[in-house]
DNA sequence: ACACTTTGACTTTCTTTGACAATTAGATTA
DNA sequence: TAATCTAATTGTCAAAGAAAGTCAAAGTGT
């Protein structure tokens, strides 16, 4: 028969696959619906959602208290952005620049906050000065080193 | 089911959003509103609203009494933020910039993050491509826009 | 034998409620 | 006018309620 602990971590796993990463959990009714006392949920999200395994676990006590764990990909993250750093190579446009962007928020690679920042800094608005000609060399320069900024920090 | 804390928090924070920073309340009066006691909102005030939060809370009793709730750190950030548009005026060199930043961060007005950020796009290391003539009129251009963009998110 | 699981009693934290106290503006009275 | 009363307000505090956390003892599988 499958452990408990197996059957619990698959439940919490599912419940972070279909809630794009994040899963917000009520220890007790959990608890109920696995059949098993509370503190077993305490046990398993100690032994197999550690932040060394890649999750990060909140909690709250008291009425309306929950827990919520949330899983990160840093190895994910960093070699997103590296390859990001590659596509923008010697020179992009400000569409590229967009979708560039778009895209490393939707992969989960940057929040969206900071991509309205990044696009801030290499709008044609903001590049209004540089010529024509070296802007997109520009452009991708300011870039780059913005998303080295992002990684190393 | 969503915590009485939270709806009370919303409905405040609601005010003080519609109201320009400051909210006006009469606590008995929202305590129906929430369908709670009234001394509900005395502690919902005092854990969500504190000074360290960037809230001031003042009160009268009797007669015509009344709390009043006043946001503070926006209003100051704000009001920063658009000094320092206002210095970099437009141009700016990269020791300005620095200082600029430093100063913001320590005020309070800005991340310490957002301001390795900000260096990051407009440091000579990523403006190199630009005419050193222009360069500090493309900085000054680029700083505005992420600050300002850092205004209205 | 040993490491890992499972259970449950007890603890800690946060929220909700209600009774009672303090304060104030305005009306009433001496 | 000055003092007093009254009604309208907010403040305080402790108890009850609603979660989650801890830890040690008992159970299981290899």
């Amino acid at each position: 028969m499958a452990r408990l602990v197996d059957v619990i971590e698959d439940m919490i796993k599912e419940m972070i696959d279909e809630n794009n990463g994040i899963a917000t959990i009520n220890r007790s009714a959990l608890a109920e619906q696995a059949n098993c006392v509370p503190s077993q949920i305490t046990y398993v999200l100690s032994t197999r959602f550690s932040s060394g395994q890649g999750y990060i676990v909140e909690s709250r006590r008291g009425g309306g208290g929950q827990i919520t764990v949330t899983r990160v990909d840093f190895l994910n993250k960093f070699e997103y952005l590296k390859e990001m750093i590659d596509a923008i190579g010697d020179a992009v446009t400000q569409q590229q620049a967009r979708i560039l962007l778009e895209g490393a928020v939707s992969a989960g690679a940057i929040t969206k906050r900071d991509a309205i920042i990044i696009m801030s800094a290499v709008s044609d608005r903001a590049l209004g000065l540089v010529e024509t000609e070296t802007r997109s060399k520009v452009r991708a320069r300011i870039m780059k080193n913005l998303l080295l900024a992002l990684i190393s920090e």
